[in-house]
RNA sequence: GGCCCUAUCGUCUAACGGUUAGGACAUCGGCUUUUCAAGCCGGUAAUUCGGGUUCGAUUCCCGGUAGGGUCACCA
């Protein structure tokens, strides 16, 4: 965003704490994060806790939490502090105040003189008259003094259209309607979202406000009260929505959207989060779909933002999160897979085996529940036509097991790897009409399992004796009638 | 309903007037060790419709259609 301008670029992430995070809101994080950070500016955090009836305690915490899982880290926040501080709105109710006043001095705000019921009435009035409801249509002629107790309303000075350019949407314009006497405190004393939100982005030298799409039709309200204020207003982002799987609704609480520390508990790794939202309405210029955030952070452009809604893709995000468990290192990988299994399967030969089969972590409980990995503390159950390939007979059988029982005699211990064992064992079964002659019914014995991993890694897996113990298991159990 | 926004494979998207409309996920087929997974190779699959502008429209303009957003003492 160079080209805009040559100050520093300022962003901030500003959620309210009324609930959990879900990944619409990460994403607006994420991309007003990669926005400062590619141009080396100051990303704030801040919280807008000025609706105390849907507060939730513990929110705050848990929307630092989220950041700080993905990595998203800023330069002044409510907990760290900074120049521009305090970063809690509710701590910053007297600047509100100082600029209401300056409002009401200028004859731009007055005391709401209606009850509650009142609007509520003309509302309705308004609505069964099929046209839109405007406050400033009833504004009272004469302003009385503000006592604090009533709402205080901004008084809008012109009624007109504005037009502005958005870095994402290109140029936006909104009608008339899109103006209104909007409140700018409420009658306990906070201010609304409307009002405070632009007086700390003026206050905290904000830049660049990213934001959902959702708020288009409000930005004629912030437009006029910056030319009210004699401010020059912020260049604005608006982000397309995230739509649920349907693709029908954006995405939200009542949709069913997920808590992002849900993701987390389900084994999904950060990075694999980071780099799926990037991809959510944003696409680099060239094929490349594996970014870190550092990368990110250098190829990040707004102006390759999508302007559509995009699609929530529970397969893709998988799908992601599998190139990113590749990506882990060997210990790593082994203490995550580790958290998931009980003592007796926390086993290193193990790991590979499970890796290369889940997409997330959690798809280790499947595998448990399962019983994927009951084999390998346990001699499997199994009736005696499982080991029979196709229609080999229970003799033919017999001797293929015993010619690979003896072959795995022969092993020295040194030389017991999966890649021995495979030449061994496929030397045996390359003298069949099929190869699943052989293997088939050792992989059978070894495993009693329909779907397992191949017969030599069980083989290496399970150690020689017993495999050894296994195959004349299997041995006996055809020959018995 | 008023106002506003959007429209390329099923999904995420590339192509800033000229491409055999590209990539990824998913799907299907093949190979790789019989099964599963992974891997490799390959296939199916899209410009919402109608008018313009232009030598030429996915691309620019207008309209229809469809979808979404918004109209609070919520953000």
């Amino acid at each position: 965003m160079d080209t805009n301008s040559n100050k520093k670029i300022v962003t901030r992430f500003a959620p309210s704490p009324t609930g959990f995070m879900h990944v619409g809101n990460l994403r607006t994080a994420l991309f007003t994060y990669l926005l400062a950070k590619k141009n080396d500016g100051t990303f704030i955090l801040r919280i807008e806790d000025t609706d105390k009836e849907r507060e939730v305690s513990g929110a705050t915490e848990h929307i630092l939490k989220v950041l700080k899982w993905v990595g998203i880290s800023w330069d002044e926040g409510p907990d760290i502090g900074g120049p521009n501080a305090p970063y809690t709105q509710s701590e910053r109710l007297n600047i509100y105040k100082q600029y209401a006043e300056k409002l009401i001095e200028k004859g731009l705000a007055y005391p709401d003189p209606y009850t509650e019921e009142e609007v509520e009435t003309l509302r309705k009035k308004a609505e069964s008259e099929k046209r839109p409801f405007l406050y400033r249509e009833y504004r009272p002629e004469t302003f009385g003094i503000w006592d604090g107790k009533k709402p205080l309303r901004y008084k809008v000075p012109e009624v007109k259209v504005f037009r502005w350019h958005d870095l994402v949407f290109g140029d936006l314009s909104a009608g008339p309607e899109a103006l209104d006497d909007f409140i700018l405190i409420k009658s306990d004393g906070y201010p609304t979202y409307n009002f405070c939100h632009i007086v700390d982005d003026i206050e905290m030298g904000i830049t660049h406000v990213v934001r959902g799409q959702e708020y288009i039709s409000s930005i004629p309200k912030y437009l006029s009260l910056y030319e009210s204020l004699e401010v020059t207003p912020p260049f604005y982002i608006c982000m397309p929505h995230i739509m649920g799987k349907n693709g029908i609704k954006k995405l939200g609480k009542r949709d069913g959207a997920k808590d992002v520390l849900d993701y987390e508990k389900e084994g999904y790794l950060p990075a694999a989060m980071v780099n799926y939202l990037a991809l959510l309405g944003w696409h680099p210029s060239d094929d490349k779909e594996l970014f870190s955030m550092d990368e990110l952070k250098k190829v990040f452009d707004v102006n390759r933002v999508q302007k559509s809604g995009a699609q929530w893709n529970d397969e893709k995000l998988d799908w992601m999160n599998k190139e990113y468990i590749k990506l882990l290192d060997k210990e790593t990988l082994q203490n995550k897979i580790f958290e998931q299994l009980p003592e007796e399967l926390k086993k290193e030969k193990l790991v590979p085996i499970i890796a290369e089969r889940i997409s997330k972590f959690s798809d280790i409980k499947t595998m448990l529940e399962n019983k994927e990995l009951d084999f390998f503390y346990k001699k499997p159950e199994y009736q005696k036509e499982k080991l029979l390939f196709k229609d080999t007979t229970i003799e033919k059988t017999i001797i293929n097991l015993s010619t690979a029982l003896e072959s795995f005699e022969k092993f020295g211990k040194d030389d017991y790897t999966k890649e021995k064992i495979k030449i061994a064992l496929m030397e045996i079964a390359d003298h069949e009409k099929s190869r699943g002659e052989v293997l088939h019914p050792v992989r059978f014995a070894l495993s009693g399992l329909d779907k397992s991993p191949d017969p030599f890694i069980l083989a290496e897996i399970l150690g020689k004796n017993e495999t050894i113990s296994r195959l004349n298991e299997a041995i006996r159990l055809l020959k018995t009638q």
